[in-house]
DNA sequence: GGTTGTCAGGTGGCTAGTCCACTGGCATGA
DNA sequence: TCATGCCAGTGGACTAGCCACCTGACAACC
């Protein structure tokens, strides 16, 4: 291994150098991150539409071809999709929208990703019941006596659980599937798993999500 | 919240349409899949070269603007990695080490990954012990009598459970913690996962791994 | 009035050619 | 022998230009 610094006084690392290899980034990195706080900052919002090329590339001081690659690594993560004759759109950016298209996971199986998500939401009904407060369990009570609905019911339930692991995760399903309908069976799950969290039973929560989405097909 | 179901039984979609508008792919696209398909043809493995990008774009019949444009792409999927001077490097492609990183796991609390981790391992446990068929849950058991560890034990069930879903999540979420240990309370969780498996009891299977992974710190 | 066809202008797609910056190996010479 | 310096090969970035595509306005037609 040849040395390739001379001086070798104290702040050397294991292989004899002073200073890091200053990893360089390279100019579409840079303004793809930029180009992501851009609009971040100006709180576009999904289906607006960045400046054309041309004047977004003499704006930002580079050529048409190093925005080209920063706008294709975008378009790659997700955050935009670029169309031919129309412009750069900004997408859902949100981690479900882009997870589930990383994954690939509108070519599965339906009933897979159900059965997957079962399991999430079964974690989530887990950590529900051992770790919500009290009082915030009572949000899971309908106001005025008529039964929460499958979405209500799993926002609650995921505030409760505090798990953004486990958010995460129902979000990357929940895009490459579709929200359940509203069955009378679904309402037999939705107030058992109500029930079990407010007696802060956390084996009998999940468990009530069992068939859950699976059943009602 | 968007919906993207495929198949639209006879008719028009919600926006009347009757055609789908004819997802048209770019070059840098096709090349990309082109070049990642190239890679596994030929076996590359992490750390092997792709060919230069002169030579690549005339190999392939199009311009090194465009080709960049795909190795860019290449780069955030993190398919490969482009360095200065030296070339187009593959490198470790698996669904966990690129999923991982998209999440951001790593800045994430450890007992909640490990909680989320449970969640997806009670579903693969679930769907073991329902889908699974009896000869292949044989190899649940040692051949001489002594106890599988945790890494055997979880790759009989996923090949029970047979979810290629549940599956992915699991890994991407290994790749974010590390294996337990070996313990006598780990051995007790297996042992009951096992048994309750072999007896065809989802139920007390996905309960038998409550606290496999958070009991034991 | 409503429908249809046309077309211009704006947009991204892609190419070719050029020069710059970086890396690593090798010939050189102390 | 070995440190030095050079240089060929590599990717990075730019410029200039043409092409393909989409949209919307508007004319032409029922």
């Amino acid at each position: 291994m040849p040395l390739r610094i001379l001086g070798m006084s104290n702040g050397a690392d294991e292989r004899g150098r002073r200073f890091q290899p200053l990893r360089r980034e390279r100019l579409y990195e840079s303004l793809a991150t930029h180009i992501s706080d851009f609009i971040e900052a100006q709180g576009l919002t999904p289906g607006d539409r960045l400046p054309p090329e041309r004047e977004l590339a003499a704006e930002l001081g580079v050529s048409r071809a190093t925005l080209s690659r920063a706008l294709a690594a975008l378009e790659t993560k997700g955050r935009i999709e670029v169309r031919h004759g129309v412009g750069a759109l900004v997408r859902d950016t949100s981690l479900a929208a882009t997870t589930a298209v990383a994954l690939g996971l509108e070519v599965r199986e339906r009933d897979e990703v159900l059965l997957a998500r079962e399991a999430i939401l079964a974690g989530l009904a887990r950590a529900a019941a051992s770790n919500g407060q009290a009082s915030l369990k009572l949000a899971l009570l309908a106001d005025d006596g008529t039964p929460r609905t499958f979405v209500d019911t799993w926002r609650c339930v995921r505030r409760l659980a505090s798990s953004p692991v486990l958010a995460d995760l129902d979000d990357t399903l929940v895009a490459a599937s579709v929200t359940p309908e509203d069955t009378p069976a679904m309402r037999r799950h939705l107030d058992e798993l109500a029930t079990a969290i407010l007696a802060d039973d956390p084996a009998r929560a999940a468990l009530s999500v069992t068939g859950m989405l699976t059943d009602t097909r």
